[in-house]
DNA sequence: TTTATATCCGATAGATTCTGTCGTATATAT
DNA sequence: ATATATACGACAGAATCTATCGGATATAAA
């Protein structure tokens, strides 16, 4: 409950390793499996879908890899979140609507003020406080 | 991710359920469960966990059913959650450990922040915040 | 032009967590 | 006695999370 996703962990560190190195220098798949202990196939397409998403840039071939696009501090965590992991919220009864509970529920009101409690927290944030 | 469990939801549902009422009344498993289309079984485990931890109390035999025992306003969301659920946190590796990446980790003390803020918002709400 | 290294991507399998069910025991008001 | 309620362990099904496999495309360098 309320906890991140492996994927997402693993953007966040595979973001912090480029940004820790020199602008225009690409950094393989393999090199950060093997630097921060990832299953590579699965890093492979978290790093295909930050590609995907315009947050890094690709570079095929030998000495490949890839480098920063996007601009971390400009994204927020709310947004990251739902680039990488889908729709964000504390129960699914906000953008879904298949609860069945919805017709009786009582507390759909108090959850969705806490809920954006939570993202605005979230929203308060950056990529890059997380990977400075 | 970052989703309420359907147990916290049908507890927060109970006490929202109970504190509505006169403050003697009690309300049994069934009647909550039909009014709010919850599956029965689950609720009652719900309702016992709720009663082990001295939030409410259970009245037993005929016309029985539970009742409010804990101030509301005095738990908040974090001990709450606690309480229902078990350990809270974005992510095992503070509380547990075991996680693989944890010698190369290069993104855990960031998030130990964000956890640390998420921690704090839900401190700083009441079950009652949400019952009221 | 061949080879080696890298990204790309769908399909699938395994593991874990979440959610719900069943059976049986115990308590108590009427 | 009987009916109604809670108590509780064991289990089963579903959903989500995590990881693996197979084979494709792109490109730098020999
Ligand atoms: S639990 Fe879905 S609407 Fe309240
Ligand atoms: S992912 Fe576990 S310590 Fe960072």
């Amino acid at each position: 409950m309320l906890k991140l996703t492996r994927k997402v962990e693993y953007a966040l560190i595979a973001l912090r390793h480029m940004q820790g190195k020199e602008l225009e220098s690409v950094s393989s798949t393999k090199e950060i499996a093997v630097r921060y202990n990832i299953p590579i196939e699965i890093l492979a397409k978290t790093l295909q879908h930050l590609a995907k998403e315009n947050i890094i840039e690709p570079i095929n071939g030998p000495h490949g890899g890839y480098r920063l696009k996007a601009q971390l501090g400009d994204i927020n965590l709310v947004e990251f979140f739902e680039r990488v992991e889908g729709p964000l919220g504390l129960s699914d009864c906000f953008y879904d609507s298949n609860c069945v509970q919805i017709d009786y529920c009582n507390i759909r009101t108090p959850i969705q003020r806490i809920n954006a409690n939570m993202m605005s927290m979230f929203r308060s944030m950056s990529v890059q406080d997380v990977t400075n």
